[in-house]
DNA sequence: CCGGATCTCAACCCCAGGGTTGACTCTCAG
DNA sequence: CTGAGAGTCAACCCTGGGGTTGAGATCCGG
């Protein structure tokens, strides 16, 4: 029984590359080819394959995103990641997301069609490079420092990633509400952040809450 | 070319079996048994195969010391593991140590062989419910807590907790803005929050991010 | 004593974001 | 078949937050 097989890749010279590459595979069946994530899930819910094989980048829907609703929608079907880095940091969140197997493009006719069997089968297949940083875990955690915040700067980016507005802040440090609104300022174009909201996200990376 | 193979299990019954199996599959020589990890380090080192397949549990020498041994002398080859339990502690100990695949005694024929010619090509395959481990490892608590979302508010969330904008968001799910409005409108009374910089923090504590 | 950094404050503009209401579709359990 | 929940979308209002400029007060090191 032929392994069934979607691919989306939305480089027409990759896609079809792959298509007619894996058509000379045994025990592969390629039955639909889509040229981004969204026509990726639609062609999932379409044929029901046993595997869809993704690209990472893609416009309309990313491949992580496609591989989520692919996973909640369907999860008969397994997913299969193809990107062209392997440093890519959406490697990690895609498997997160329940991808089963990940290659890089240089991976020849004989690894794609492996991963796509071991996929089907209910194994996974990862690149080398994914499984040591699986296997080292997120280490990697960089010690953005707080340097180049002044005192005042960080106190206020606590606050904020305490979830309070301007006007709390104010009351909280006995300032006036501009000046709080100047440290953010500031603040902002120091870590170079756009909003409250990464600035919370920014805190919490940093270990401030 | 086949993949050249030494077998390493201390089980009479299951090495035996495992090399008529694995004989009988393409591209696949089993070219020497071991009965413990001791005896497998020397195989290795005397016929320089291109993989060797070895159960966790063995005498003399466990599977991952010898994996450890053939991974620090023998970098050319590869190291499959095999054993019958896949919620053994030892398996990610495996792994660190250099294992560049894992199996469970209950596997296939096809499957084993797919693993062995994949860890000959560099790939790795591991089984789902290790990967599924490792994945874990990476990631905080679970969503579990996250009851009372929907799926697509737990979405949402997750995109504002990476600092997205509305609009990106949107763009993001491929839906209208003003459904990412109403999502996090939602979301917002649900979970008792007044604005997404709480909503940040709010995903941060969950794990969400 | 001067320059730089920090902290403070004000007035202005503008729009993304949050609140509200209402509506259409689909699915699924009862 | 019906009602509830989920997801989708639109129109409206309005405040808070972010951007900008400019400026006075303090402290410290060179």
């Amino acid at each position: 029984m032929s392994v069934r097989v979607v691919v989306a890749d939305d480089q027409t010279v990759v896609r079809d590359g792959l298509v007619t590459l894996l058509k000379l595979l045994p025990g592969i069946d390629v039955i639909a080819a889509a040229s981004d994530g969204r026509e990726a899930v639609e062609l999932v819910a379409e044929h029901d394959p046993d595997v869809l094989l993704v690209d990472l980048r893609m416009p309309a829907m990313d491949g992580v995103e496609a591989t989520r609703r692919v996973r909640a929608d369907h999860p008969r079907t397994e997913v299969v990641v193809l990107t062209t880095y392997s440093d890519d940091d959406s490697v990690l969140t895609a498997l997160r997301a329940g991808a089963r197997g990940f290659l890089t493009k240089d991976a020849d006719a004989e690894s794609i069609g492996r991963a796509l069997q071991a996929a089907a089968a209910g194994q996974s297949i990862v690149d080398a490079d994914v499984q040591r940083r699986l296997i080292e875990g997120t280490t990697k955690r960089v010690e953005a420092s707080v340097s180049g915040l002044t005192p005042r700067e960080v106190e206020v980016l606590r606050l904020i990633a305490e979830g309070l507005s301007n006007t709390e802040i104010a009351r909280h440090l006995v300032v006036s509400e501009a000046t709080v609104k100047t440290h953010i300022n500031h603040l902002f174009a120091k870590a170079n952040l756009r909003d409250r909201a990464q600035a919370v996200a920014y805190a919490y990376r940093l270990g401030l809450a």
